[in-house]
DNA sequence: ATCATATGTTGACATCGTGTCAACATATTA
DNA sequence: TAATATGTTGACACGATGTCAACATATGAT
């Protein structure tokens, strides 16, 4: 039996063939997005059985949620920096710069968000993946909150869980508005809504 | 020829036939939801033809956008309120009360909102249609906004379009986290976002 | 009253995408 | 080398959609 790192001829063929599908998915999704991008056409694309996809993917949703996988990866790198504020002016500074960069590296993929966008209303699988993603960063944004609550330069009255969503939904839906619509300045929307979050519309 | 309040007996037919299949949809999306639920089912539950459904309706989408049209009305009544504040303190008590009640209006058609939410994702007419409802929502944020600021009660450096904005998404994600999720406290949600709307995380 | 026409209704049918499955091919291993 | 495990395949059944030619009846002009 010949081998090669660990892998079987099968097994690597397989590993091949799975390749083939997610290769071809995220070519022909880019395409034609989500909904009308059939099975079909990744199967042709990816030079396989038709049955061979539904060995590795029981489903359209499932191949796609994989590919999103990737992508996550790189937004969640931007919102890991570490934030130790010493002063409000500093924590509003660090803020401003996160949301700017979320933003900017979202934009950078248009395209793919707009896939993405597209799919997680179209597939409860998705949903809940993205729904994942959610959940991550607003665990992140949470510890800040209580990290500067604690500092005494945030209000201690506000629930961080509550708040901390909502901030995150801020950015998300800045994100998506920014994709669909040209003609909004990504710096521009980052001061303003980074100004709401930290000081409030009144005096 | 017979008539009844203008209306030829064919039209009034025609009127029962497209009622009757309303009054099915508005029914049997309650009961499997927007995805599962199917024009066979409409149909029969309507007790008409086959065919007569894709003469009145192109498609399960455009039936549902016209039955989120009745729904749509509701909420904007309880956005309409005038808003005129003298000062800080009584613009944050309506805002407050407004929240209040656009949160509380929404989860109490709790089931219904939930087959919308779905639709929004799934259909792209469905999405449209709610697309034109965020806007009327966010241009009446945004003349309120306005209206602070001419008052000097609100900051100047904000740019109403992309605060309006961010303030209804706010409030919709909210909602469709109440709606989801149990656990949580109307009121203190509102008391919450308002505050971060008004005043700010920060000192 | 008669009848041509307009209006409304109908279900059989063609189409399309999905997911399954029994059969096939080849690698593995005893 | 033979039995078995692993991987591949496309024909097929299914379910939902939207169309269409035929049908039924109301309308309104003569």
């Amino acid at each position: 039996m010949e081998r090669t790192g660990d892998l079987t001829k099968k097994q690597q063929q397989a590993y091949q063939t799975r390749k083939k599908l997610l290769d071809a998915g995220s070519e022909m999704f880019l395409i034609h997005g989500f909904q009308k991008c059939t099975m079909t056409q990744i199967i042709k694309k990816a030079q396989v059985g038709y049955g061979t996809a539904y060995v590795y993917f029981p489903n359209k949703d499932t191949l796609f949620a994989e590919l999103i996988d990737h992508i996550v990866v790189e937004m969640k790198e931007v919102a890991n920096i570490p934030f130790q504020p010493t002063s409000t002016d500093e924590a509003i500074d660090q803020i401003y710069h996160q949301t700017l960069n979320f933003l900017t590296a979202g934009l950078s993929k248009k395209k793919v968000f707009l896939v993405i966008e597209e799919a997680i209303g179209l597939s409860p699988i998705v949903h809940q993946k993205w729904q994942n993603v959610r959940d991550e960063f607003t665990q992140s944004i949470e510890r800040d909150i209580r990290f500067v609550q604690e500092q005494g330069l945030a209000k201690k009255e506000i629930i961080p869980a509550i708040i901390a969503k909502s901030w995150f939904h801020m950015n998300e839906q800045m994100l998506w508005e920014l994709i669909k619509n040209e003609d909004f300045d990504v710096s521009e929307i980052a001061r303003n809504i980074t100004t709401l979050y930290t000081k409030g519309l009144y005096y």
